[in-house]
DNA sequence: CGGCTTTGACCCGCGC
DNA sequence: GCGCGGGTCAAAGCCG
């Protein structure tokens, strides 16, 4: 799909005074992720480029109106309550709105898809407003878990990969347990000593 | 053959 | 009420 590549050398991100808020919780994004092969450095930086409002509200006006910063920055919102219009299931099967916790975070790297240790199946996509590039629409293939992800790379900056994770895994990352497992083994073994 | 991607259609919320 | 944009479904196709 992506077709026209080339992406230009990274230009230099605009460096963002750190947020005032610091709860952004970057690191239950990198702890699935620091043993794998990550396609990049993730950078706690925000870029005005993107839809971050939308991303993490739901709603998409990226238009005139700038993001304010605060909401721009990496945001972890958790208890974050909208039991808005609690209808029943709608036909279809859709799911209501429900709230979980969601976060983004932006990584540097070629790959759409970085692998951060857990089973993603892709069930759609959808081009977005205000961005060359396509949306795309992850959920985790655990039978139980009901975590959702976006994808969406930076039309400004192509060699910016914005993930938005929705919901917590209910189970643990085989990858990362897989990675762990003998490395605890042996820091045990070498703890007796 | 099972799991995954692709893709058009459908649904819903929101703004005007 | 209508149109737009975003999110999801599901059938078909692809691939290991």
């Amino acid at each position: 799909m992506e077709g026209h590549e080339a992406p230009p050398p990274p230009p230099q991100l605009p460096q963002l005074a750190p947020s005032p808020n610091p709860s952004y919780l970057l690191t239950p994004l990198l702890l699935p992720s620091s043993s794998l092969q990550y396609p990049s450095i993730i950078e706690p930086q925000v870029l005005p480029d993107i839809d971050w409002v939308g991303l993490l509200s739901g709603q998409s006006q990226l238009g005139e109106k700038r993001p304010v910063m605060e909401s721009a920055s990496m945001v972890a919102e958790n208890g974050a309550e909208e039991e808005r219009g609690n209808k029943d299931e709608k036909k279809g099967g859709r799911m209501k709105k429900a709230t979980r916790p969601r976060f983004a975070f932006q990584t540097r790297s070629a790959d759409d898809i970085l692998d951060d240790g857990y089973r993603w199946r892709k069930y759609g996509q959808k081009a977005v407003k205000n961005s060359k590039y396509p949306r795309s629409y992850y959920r985790c293939t655990h039978h139980t878990c009901n975590v959702k992800k976006q994808v969406q790379r930076l039309s400004k900056d192509t060699s910016i990969v914005v993930t938005t994770y929705e919901g917590v895994h209910d189970h643990p990352c085989e990858k990362l347990m897989e990675t762990l497992t003998p490395l605890l083994k042996q820091m045990q073994f070498l703890a007796r000593f």
